[in-house]
DNA sequence: ATTAGCACTCAACATCAGTAAGTGCTAAAA
DNA sequence: TTTTAGCACTTACTGATGTTGAGTGCTAAT
């Protein structure tokens, strides 16, 4: 347990570091605590923090640097989130006052603001991908052996694709084929509608077409297509900026991860749902150390879930240091998350 | 005027500074010429090159490294293209002998397979992009008030786009500007469209609707997602490797750049269609310093135009190091060209 | 429990040869 | 006239050595 002087301590040295990236020393500290101590009564509280595996030193005579565990420790029992500042706040707002056609846009924008508010990359993912409901699909012959196949979701989202038919196939067996889908399926969730494909959608298309591969080939191309996850990340390029990369291959892997939406899936916790890390502000922080991953190293996380009503949960997300403002930029996100959802339950009462 | 050792000294100096980014010495040279002359001609040869203002010395007493001129003299005197080695013509014509649903897919796997063969950055643009012309535009209204444009192109690609509706607009007024659209502008050159959007349209179409200024926003915005240049990248970050930047933000900028049609548009030269520094093999390579963005000082750009007949021009590029194998990577791209036009008018033939 | 004082540690920086790679120049050889 | 051997000279790089300054841990006094 620590006193609550050493709990001080341990805040300004993570506030310190944060600020000029070096080591903190007894007596920079000294300056800074509200009360009046001697730097040795510092370094004597240093002393209980380092063997708490709080702190840590880059060599035997140097000053102190959180550790892995000090930030895990700041985070659940130290922070507290500051409020958005005003001119962020105007930013936000100015952005989200224009005119969105796409629903996807608004999320994609949020991107944006939230990396260039921070300086740090941001990922966020729409409300749609669960609740997504099939509303319509066609097929359109487009002339010389093709086809234009064009899928329609709740969420407003329309996916289009080409394909060439084989020369087997007739106008008539697309018209069944069409039929079929928007009889049968039309309504049901995407999701739903992927894992029974070949259980529902086989016997049903036999009945009219002999060899159905082509069309089970093309409904699954293009559901794959609507019901991918649609991340939207921007601010990539400031990794550069906080991961203090000596290896470029690492940093090569670290941008394959990114742009990988599997390994982004993960990252953000898509599959499992465990709240581990989360705080009172639903914004939860994972430092990279806690990832399987190596890459995340020196690394955080910070996610939140931002709730748009019926229309579904979506996730806003930081990739930044391990050494970020955690106060400011928590704050920032608990207010976003809110500002986000509001906006998109707007849009689609406005016209969803 | 260089005499033929000269020459050859040049080209050595270039090969072995390739193959090893270090400054090359009159030793180091007289070891591969194929003549047997001693260090000290050599060196008198450096003397004129250098005074040629070919190659320089990094400090007084280095050995020489190539200049901007230098590159310069041997792309245009000296260099002679490669032959393909056969495993990377294996590792292309396997990749090319999938099955290609969309024309595009054909264009974004030579990016990929270009970047992979050569490790620097690909840059590929369809032969569409001129040539393109309206094949058919529909409007659906999907209903709560948004309606969702599709835009088909003679060159197989359809483009979607959903927009809310004015309360005013009724769907009278949707059929009408369909018509309109597809009776009179169906056929032409989207660009010719695109130029003609005001003079042409505001009139037909105001002959049915009042106030147009919605459906003009519309249709300039979906025929301009139509109409932008499709550039397809691959190995963005093999950057890392070749630009050997030491200030990031110059690196962010860089990556601005290429993330910027515009400037790719520019970089490529779409504008101005002079043939400078083109060779006989319709492969034109431009050094980083005859560009006027100071940030490609370093880098080069291998860039050749690809024929596929009546569909149109497309352009296949490399960005990489000034320092390269030129005679590979010219070797590789001037194959490629033949390739890829190939296998566009295949696929166009077959089902186009 | 806190503090002053002090010995100690270590990175960072500067200084100073010594070495190796490479050059330019001169005078002799081809 | 061109090529070559020889040599003095330049410069980056390397490693050893010393100095400084920020910081620590420990002890003894408050």
């Amino acid at each position: 347990m620590l006193t609550k002087r050493e709990m001080l301590v341990l805040k300004e040295i993570i506030r310190h570091y944060n600020e000029t990236g070096q080591p903190v020393g007894s007596k920079t500290i000294m300056g800074t605590l509200p009360m009046k101590v001697s730097s040795a009564t510092i370094r004597n509280d240093m002393a209980t923090l380092e063997s708490a595996g709080l702190i840590e030193k880059t060599h035997s005579s140097s000053g102190r640097v959180p550790s892995d565990a000090g930030y895990r420790y700041y985070l659940d029992h130290l922070l507290q989130p500051t409020m958005v500042d005003s001119d962020d706040l105007n930013m936000i707002q100015t952005i989200f006052r224009q005119k969105f056609y796409q629903g996807d846009e608004l999320v994609a924008q949020s991107a944006k603001i939230l990396s260039e508010l921070t300086h740090y990359t941001a990922i966020t993912l729409g409300p749609e991908v669960g609740s997504m409901r099939l509303e319509g699909f066609q097929l359109m012959p487009l002339g010389n052996r093709r086809v234009l196949a064009l899928l329609i979701t709740t969420s407003g989202q329309v996916v289009n694709k080409t394909f060439v038919i084989p020369d087997t196939v007739t106008g008539e067996q697309l018209e069944a084929v069409m039929r079929v889908i928007n009889d049968q399926l039309v309504g049901k969730p995407i999701a739903q509608v992927m894992d029974q494909l070949d259980s529902h959608l086989v016997p049903l298309i036999s009945r009219y077409i002999h060899s159905p591969d082509f069309f089970m080939d093309l409904v699954h191309s293009i559901l794959s297509e609507a019901s991918a996850d649609r991340f939207h990340i921007s601010g990539k390029m400031n990794i550069l900026d906080y991961a203090h990369m000596n290896d470029v291959d690492q940093l090569k892997s670290l941008y394959h991860l990114i742009d990988t939406d599997d390994s982004l899936a993960n990252l953000l916790g898509l599959d499992n749902h465990d709240d581990e890390g989360s705080n009172a502000h639903g914004v939860t922080v994972r430092l990279g150390h806690e990832f399987p991953n190596q890459l995340l190293a020196h690394m955080s996380l910070i996610r939140a879930t931002y709730h748009a009503g019926e229309y579904g949960d979506g996730i806003i997300a930081i990739l930044g240091p391990s050494s970020m403002p955690y106060s400011k930029v928590i704050g920032l996100m608990d207010l976003f998350r809110d500002e986000l959802a509001r906006r998109i339950a707007d849009y689609y009462r406005d016209h969803g």
